[in-house]
DNA sequence: TCATCAATTAGACGCTTATCTAATTATCAA
DNA sequence: TTGATAATTAGATAAGCGTCTAATTGATGA
């Protein structure tokens, strides 16, 4: 487990605050969040798109976001990708929430 | 206190959820939440007006969208209106987030 | 009553974004 | 090598949103 893990951390700045509550303000970026946190194993980017009407353009927009925001990291294996939710940064997150 | 305070029982719908997302993604309505919520009692208008470069319709209209995700009560007396934010609201929001 | 002030509403403008199709890049297997 | 597949990028379109000014509503006090 990382130091930030470990201590709880984890200091987003308020540029990524604001990253990260525009990633959650898209109910389909909500709905990917959800299945890729379902599971600690990494998702798989085939079945996330197995899972929603949505093209592979727009998925792969989503998941930018989302990754741009620090949500998910992603784990590329020769032509696959896959994704796993952050969780230290969602509880940075909330816990910033919390201060207001 | 309420009942849904004192148990945490509050259940937000998902399409609650979903406002309160969006009512967070913008930058200028997380520093009015910020500013109505350092203070336990209610925050005139026209108090928060004198804080923020913005007009008197996007001010209205900015507190709108809070009070429609039910992240700010508001009363009214005579001309003037005043603002409280809604915790008990704001702690179920960042507890549906961390059942992700 | 009437002028003033707080707040909301109406309407317009420009920027952002969610979505798609088509094209491209990268990988794998036959 | 070549064809198929996974994912990204480019570009277009439509809808949504933040902001403003102007007009309106409602309350206050002279």
């Amino acid at each position: 487990m990382s130091a930030a893990k470990r201590a709880g951390a984890i200091r987003l700045s308020e540029e990524q605050v604001h990253l990260i509550a525009k990633a959650l303000a898209d109910p389909r970026r909500m709905e990917l969040l959800r299945q890729i946190g379902s599971c600690t194993d990494p998702t798989q980017c085939t079945a996330i798109r197995d899972c929603h009407s949505i093209s592979a353009a727009t998925l792969s927009h989503h998941m930018k976001e989302l990754e741009t925001a620090g949500l998910v990291m992603v784990t590329r294996e020769g032509k696959f990708a896959s994704y796993t939710l952050k969780r230290d940064v969602l509880r940075a997150y909330t816990d910033r929430l919390g201060t207001i």
